[in-house]
DNA sequence: GCATTGTGTTGAATGGCGTTCAACAGATAG
DNA sequence: CTATCTGTTGAACGCCATTCAACACAATGC
């Protein structure tokens, strides 16, 4: 029927929420940034957010997904680098998102969504992680340990930050055993 | 002086609500229990609590002081183990109180008073982790990175539950490379 | 053209949160 | 006996996420 035919579509409107959100979350971090804020700075109403949005969770997980599509993209068109490298650049693109990682982990337990997207996003990057590995000569019986060890390590770096050499040193000391 | 007469010490309440607070944060999170809840679980008004502690953070501070003391009292008193032994023995202890530190964690931006203590505490297992793997005869110039890898597999193996297999062959790849 | 329906927006209210404040009790001290 | 210090409390404050009823208006069927 395509009744749609506004002067705005809905995705698009959603979509300028999704933006001023992410903003808002990695300036000020996901719980200091109130449904409140985050209407003003969409230039909404607060209540109009639930029109698009089941709850503040539900905002977060599409602010998740945007950045997700967006990194990717960047990541398929890098040249071919030695693991250590890799690793190192992966930490410091998702260090820009830090604030991300640390909120999703924080609220892993309290809302489901959250949790769902998590598994799938550790799904993912553990496989790409285990490619990696196979590619850089590991044993195989060490792999599995090696991938989730490599994962754990990328979430410390980011959760605290240490200086760009013990980030070199530690991504290393990963790969090279 | 010696004013202080009464029939019940400060100190004794205080510890009162520390550990009616301990068992509130692990059994629903430090998020989920409000302060009327542990007001009502320690037998008093909500407002009582601010006599004793500063905010709901201060409170926290308390119960992961108390916790440390205690776990410290029980690791002393260790029989001799491999490193791999000992590492997984931290993760299966600290696993009780996973709730706390993935608390620490998420409130580590918004409370100094966490923040310190927790620099504190990283300043000091990794300290003992270091003295550790000098024991188990790494070479010298991987210590630092595998200090802070491990600190960071510690971290991920309790944020991310995995088996008491995956747990073993993890700590066995950490400390055999 | 007109009533109906679905889409979007809003002001106002709800219940809960951490925290503060002023008032009050009782034990201690001079 | 009075004054002070230590605790305790009911009531309030401002903020939060979320809900609800009312309202606008474009798209549709007649």
């Amino acid at each position: 029927m395509a009744r749609i035919k506004r002067e705005q579509g809905r995705e698009e409107k959603r979509d300028e929420i999704v933006a001023a959100a992410r903003a808002l979350f990695l300036e000020e971090g996901y719980e200091a940034a109130s449904i409140n804020r985050l209407a003003t700075a969409a230039g909404v109403a607060p209540n109009t957010i639930y029109w698009y949005f089941k709850d503040k969770d539900d905002v977060l997980v599409a602010v998740l997904d945007a950045e997700f599509s967006a990194r990717m993209g960047e990541y398929q068109a890098l040249p071919t680098m030695s693991s250590p490298e890799l690793l190192l650049w992966v930490v410091n693109h998702l260090k820009q998102v830090s604030r991300l990682v640390g909120t999703v982990h924080s609220r892993l337990e309290q809302s489901p969504a959250i949790n769902t997207w998590h598994d799938r996003f550790h799904a993912f990057s553990e496989q790409l992680l285990r490619l990696e590995l196979q590619k850089s000569g590991i044993a195989p019986q060490k792999i599995e340990a090696l991938v989730k060890i490599s994962v754990f390590t990328i979430e410390g770096l980011l959760a605290h930050s240490l200086s760009e050499e013990q980030n070199r040193a530690i991504c290393a000391a990963l790969v090279t055993p």
